[in-house]
DNA sequence: TTCATGGGTTCAGTGAATGAACCCGATCTG
DNA sequence: CAGATCGGGTTCATTCACTGAACCCATGAA
């Protein structure tokens, strides 16, 4: 959200605001929406999101810092790290999702992209995340992403491995290890 | 979020990027957020946001375009207008929820600046925004904010007001009309 | 040797946010 | 009646962040 160096509105005394000083710049929910998805490396997220690579390697840092992803090393040499969400991270998912079912009910014509279902029943998520069948909350481990009617064609090799019905978190494999 | 005028992230195929190019710039949430709170007058927002005029103007109007907020004048002479949150507006009601809950989670430490209860059972609300005793989801406009312990002196009239419990939607009335 | 790949950093240009100043019509105060 | 005040803005220069392209570097493959 693109804050000043003085993040005045910390002063707001309301933890949306505290929220919003972390995920509010532009691109912020993007990034950690892809690796909730199971999005981990620099280059992934750079060819999915299309975002500015310099704008990307300031987000995966300050969401480092701040604790909402985990920087991990995954091959020595030559050096390769990965972004991994941690448990704060993935405490972001009910809000993700109640934007994303924002999102759908502000054009109602459109149909759905994706669809997200508890995985044990298969039944399709409440408004919140919650499974309306078992009548809980659902961890985001325990969620399967599935494509929806509104998907166009895939564009770049990590939308096409997100076409498949997937588990949320489980992360990507483009190359072969 | 400080969207470019080229919405390219308009391209991604996801309804939670759909949301954010209505509600993802910078101090767009936090103006919805007061307008659920009660704050309906230019000026009100301006003083509890410490906002700047300009940017005011424009999210209000933004807004007001998108659908989210309603303009309605409420009185001739000398014309004035509020700004009332729509259907389309409340509905973004759990992904504030959610959003603040995360906020609260980020620094366990803090006590909590506001709580949200059913009204008509007084039970504190669940992660998502729904009734834990009655099971089922609360509009917004059966929701009390009351303040919690963790909130600082009140700075202006408005904060001043947001202190006693209240109604979610329920206009501020700060000067008698 | 040369190229390709992953993961960056640097840089100039642009566009948005900021805060102060200004504007205007209407009402209140003396 | 004059002047101040208020609600609701607009304008402007400055600052700051986003953008995209270019560059860098270490490793591994052809």
């Amino acid at each position: 959200m693109a804050l000043g160096k003085d993040y005045d509105y910390a002063a707001q005394e309301c933890s949306i605001a505290r929220a919003l000083e972390i995920v509010g710049e532009r691109w912020t929910l993007l990034v950690v929406r892809d690796a909730l998805y199971g999005v981990r490396r620099y280059n992934d997220f750079l060819v999915h999101l299309k975002i500015p690579r310099a704008v990307l390697a300031a987000r995966l840092q300050s969401l480092t810092e701040a604790g909402v992803l985990e920087k991990r090393r995954y091959q020595e040499s030559p050096p390769r790290d990965e972004y991994v969400p941690t448990e704060l991270g993935r405490a972001l998912w009910p809000a993700l999702r109640a934007l994303g079912l924002w999102g759908r009910a502000f054009n109602p014509d459109a149909r759905p992209m994706r669809t997200f279902h508890h995985a044990e029943c298969g039944t399709e998520l409440g408004s919140y995340g919650e499974c309306p069948q078992c009548g809980r909350t659902v961890d985001p481990a325990d969620v399967e992403m599935r494509p929806g009617p509104g998907l166009g064609p895939a564009e770049d090799a990590v939308s096409r491995a997100l076409r498949a019905p997937r588990r949320l978190l489980e992360p990507l494999e483009l190359q072969p290890r």
